[in-house]
DNA sequence: TTGTATGCGTTATCAA
DNA sequence: TTGATAACGCATACAA
């Protein structure tokens, strides 16, 4: 009638709750003999175990808190996927908390919130590390803490290269015919949520540009929503001389660019070329030359992080590095 | 040293654990004086209580879970808003759940996530009812659960009657001078994630102004982006009779006709009229006229009704109907 | 109105 | 390698 607890499993594997417990955690010493049967009674009852008890028992939340913009792109999903996927196999539940606004952020760290109580946070993309010293407002968190998708020199974290990935493009852009444009993303002047990613993109690309002997005939920005990309796109071809190569330091701003040169009947590939970063799903779709980025890779990480952190781990911050891979396609004739 | 316990708080206050407990829990039985001094051990002690416990002793999670599209509007800041609140002020903590993609949900659902295990399921504008009977790939979730944003008669609910939002639009637009027309936002083709939110919007709007003996010129339809509906903006703009009044059946929609209308140095409010749904916070600075929804109450009452089958309310589902109200400002010359 | 004792389902400790 | 048992911190039934 009742759900099965660990006592109804113990006892239909005939063995001690002990053992059971044993083998939920995977302990090293359980004859193999003893796990499968003990792994049979579990199937049999359809038991799972009450988390709040191990929560209670173990004196841990066993629970990740994940702090993120909320912008819902793909991303994000993937980067949860990352995440979870390591948290999962370490048996820690994860909450999401999207960074909403200020007042939400300081809701979340308080002492008898769900957040405050995890035994670990990540924190994506911004870095809000400063907001826990005191006098910010906001309440510390003094549990382990990792960074990823954003670099710190205090604290753990798992970060894409974006430097390398500008470096990539522009080494790429510079041996192509025809003169050099950008477009970058408005960075944030909020100081509470700030990311170097683009100022990142941006450095590598004119780095790799410069050494190569070449230039940039002009740059442009624009921020990070469709609507304005797609003007700054009509501008910038209405202002490039061709044949011109163009790169948009986000998938955003390149499928913006795409279709303002189909609107134009520019060809694509040809008088102009351009260069993503995000490699989005639909970037391959369309052919569109841009930036892949092991996402996932660099979310299992930074978990592998934080849980090595909880299980004692001791000495200095660790910085986890990815890099994005070019992949050549049709929008720059390739 | 170590994190204060109930026992801590009880020897502190000179009373048994029980009497700590009641305090904490609104009990009645509890002489004020005692009340009082438990409280100043609790706030000298600077005690807060441990959730895990709780929750294994009560029997119950104190969780509840809130799936809700990502779309980081304003409406669901607003929305989770009126939800935290009230489940604040029960003692439950919430746990969010952007609908991030389908796989997403089903493994939210899995039997040891956190949503899992919440004493109750909030889901806003999306039903997803009918995806926890079986054989829809998902696990039932059998716990309360409440509908906000949304209509169903299977399930408690709290919504917007955008019915009357649409209506109330359309009655005001035919008393105004000039040629109707009319932008919806396209309604999405998934299956699972339905909304009849602008459909509703729609009805009403069409009912009024045909009560009113008056006609809509035209009928325009754009996804819910800001560079689609500046593309209609333009389109509708170019195409109108003047003097026209435009209902947009979104902000977003509706800023954009803005937009549009001042790079074309039209007349707002005059020549062309616009009036928009949702009140976001631009809206009272940029004159636009627009229905303004109690999102706030609308979450805090749906978090009631789920509280009260909580503490074991039995009987039909209930329905509590939310209204919008016409704001009147310059987009429409008012 | 209050204190005491029991139980919740685990993990951890200890002895075997 | 195992089983028995003591915590864990709280809610609650029961006794006072």
């Amino acid at each position: 009638m009742h759900k099965p607890t660990i006592q109804d499993v113990a006892r239909r594997a005939g063995v001690g709750v002990g053992t059971v417990s044993r083998v939920l955690n995977n302990h090293v010493a359980v004859r193999d003999s003893t796990r499968d049967s003990v792994l049979g009674a579990i199937a049999e009852l359809n038991y799972t175990p009450n988390p709040h008890a191990r929560r209670i028992a173990g004196g841990k939340s066993y629970t990740i808190s994940v702090l993120l913009p909320v912008v819902t792109t793909e991303f994000y999903v993937r980067l949860l996927d990352g995440l979870e996927q390591a948290f999962q196999e370490a048996r820690y539940d994860v909450a999401i908390f999207p960074l909403l606004d200020r007042s939400r952020l300081e809701r979340y760290l308080g002492s008898h919130t769900l957040a405050y109580q995890a035994d670990g946070l990540v924190m994506a993309t911004y870095n809000l590390t400063q907001m826990f010293q005191s006098g910010s407002g906001i309440r510390p968190y003094s549990g382990p803490t990792v960074l990823v998708d954003a670099h710190a020199d205090t604290v753990d974290c798992a970060y894409m290269d974006n430097l390398l990935g500008g470096r990539l493009a522009g080494e790429y852009a510079s041996g192509l015919d025809g003169n050099l444009y950008a477009v970058w993303v408005e960075t944030e002047l909020d100081q509470l949520f700030t990311t170097r990613v683009f100022d990142d993109r941006r450095s590598g690309f004119l780095e790799a540009v410069q050494r190569s002997g070449g230039r940039v005939g002009g740059e442009y920005v624009s921020s990070f929503d469709s609507l304005t990309a797609r003007t700054v796109a009509a501008q910038l071809l209405d202002e490039v001389a061709y044949p011109a190569t163009v790169f948009a330091s986000a998938d955003l701003l390149a499928g913006a660019l795409l279709d303002e040169a189909q609107a134009r009947g520019l060809t694509v590939g040809g008088e102009l070329k351009i260069i993503g970063f995000d490699d989005q799903p639909w970037a391959q779709g369309r052919g569109l030359t841009t930036l892949h980025q092991p996402v996932e890779a660099m979310g299992y990480e930074a978990a592998q992080l934080l849980l090595s952190r909880l299980s004692g781990e001791d000495g200095p911050p660790r910085a986890r590095r990815f890099e994005p891979r070019l992949i050549v396609r049709a929008s720059t004739g390739g």
